[in-house]
DNA sequence: TATTCTGAAATACAGACTGTCTAGCGAAAT
DNA sequence: ATTTCGCTAGACAGTCTGTATTTCAGAATA
């Protein structure tokens, strides 16, 4: 019964490709048809795959939709974005920040709004992809809201508290989603429309 | 073959009747257990019911859950509301349009979520009841934006457009829950929290 | 009271989907 | 040459939607 040794270069790179093809699947599947939802079965068929090669690549449905979720956020840059808007100084945070979400929102609009869907509609059918997002964000909106504070730069009436209340409002991938899909605005109206907003009501 | 003539009273009662609990079993299901999937084989059994019954009165699953959608407009008095909201001066108008509905949303928080979450993900399931919804309330906000605009309310460096975008925002149940849900915040915060906003965004 | 109508129950069925299991192929690794 | 393992193919149980059929009980009529 002594296994012996067996390091894999090829077949591991082959693993790793069709897990790679199975995610591109998904992703060309839910930009071409958004509001239709979605089968193992057919995502296996476009991404050329026996079906149960989905469930030995991902466990189960809802691995496989938490893959898609990770691998957005790790593509998006999403901590490195939140990391960089802290290095600036706080209004230029503030600005940046908006921006950075609204551009890897737009980026990825129609994958994050079916992972958000999902996710209200049945808790366990995405796996911890959006409360990793979601946490992410809002202790980052939490950290720019004292930044603005310790720096005097909110209006003598707003509390740090409320103005990260705002910021989580503002820089939710439903409001940027309401004015870009919903009003039909460019990525760069809304980021403007988004960061005047925040500087009206927050800033002195 | 002569039909006779067949006026109902008691049974068109009775069916109407059986009609309501289905409906109620459906608000109770989803109020109880949000973020878990709905089978309409449980709101049968809740409803105390056979399951065919519920194709008999709805025609569909997605049949019941449009109902449920005008059934919420209609309780809620969200047209009411959004006229009611342009009698008064377009200041008032706009402080009484959000807390309109802010609190209709409060009182309906995860019927609407379910709904519009589900609409996301298939466009067809939830047959027109959220976009009926939508539809009165982009209107409503174009009209009331307009409003304030020809009061000379307007702060000078925003267009009609701008306020209608942000108002659209401003009284989206996503930005609703967001504070609510997501923020924890008490309905009345939640109003103050959104008019304030408008306010500072918006007007002189 | 007798007859007719009809809302609802009970049951069964087709079809789609998820998730799991088995057997086996074929190419990579030794 | 032999072992290993990613993947396929096929089958299966279980859950769900939606529909068709038969039957019953009670309301509406005469």
């Amino acid at each position: 019964m002594a296994t012996r040794k067996y390091e894999q270069r090829l077949r591991a790179e082959a693993a790793e490709e069709t897990r790679r093809r199975i995610l591109d699947a998904l992703y060309q599947r839910l930009r071409e048809a958004p509001a239709e939802p979605v089968s193992i079965d057919r995502i296996a068929q476009l991404a050329r795959v026996a079906r149960p090669t989905v469930y030995l690549a991902f466990g189960s449905r809802a691995g496989l939709f938490d893959a898609v979720g990770a691998d957005v956020l790790q593509r998006g840059g999403f901590e490195r974005m939140l990391q960089a808007s802290a290095h600036a100084s706080a209004r230029e945070g503030l600005r940046g920040g908006i921006r950075g979400v609204t551009e890897m929102y737009a980026a990825n609009r129609d994958v994050i709004r079916v992972l958000s869907s999902m996710a209200q509609l049945d808790a366990a059918a995405v796996g911890g992809a959006t409360q990793r997002l979601e946490q992410g964000r809002a202790s980052g909106m939490a950290h720019l809201a004292q930044r603005l504070a310790d720096h005097g730069a909110l209006r003598p009436d707003v509390t740090v508290d409320h103005a990260t209340d705002l910021l989580w409002l503002l820089t939710s991938f439903e409001s940027f989603d309401l004015l870009y899909t919903g009003r039909k605005l460019s990525v760069d109206k809304v980021a403007k429309a988004l960061t005047t907003t925040a500087e009206h009501s927050l800033l002195q």
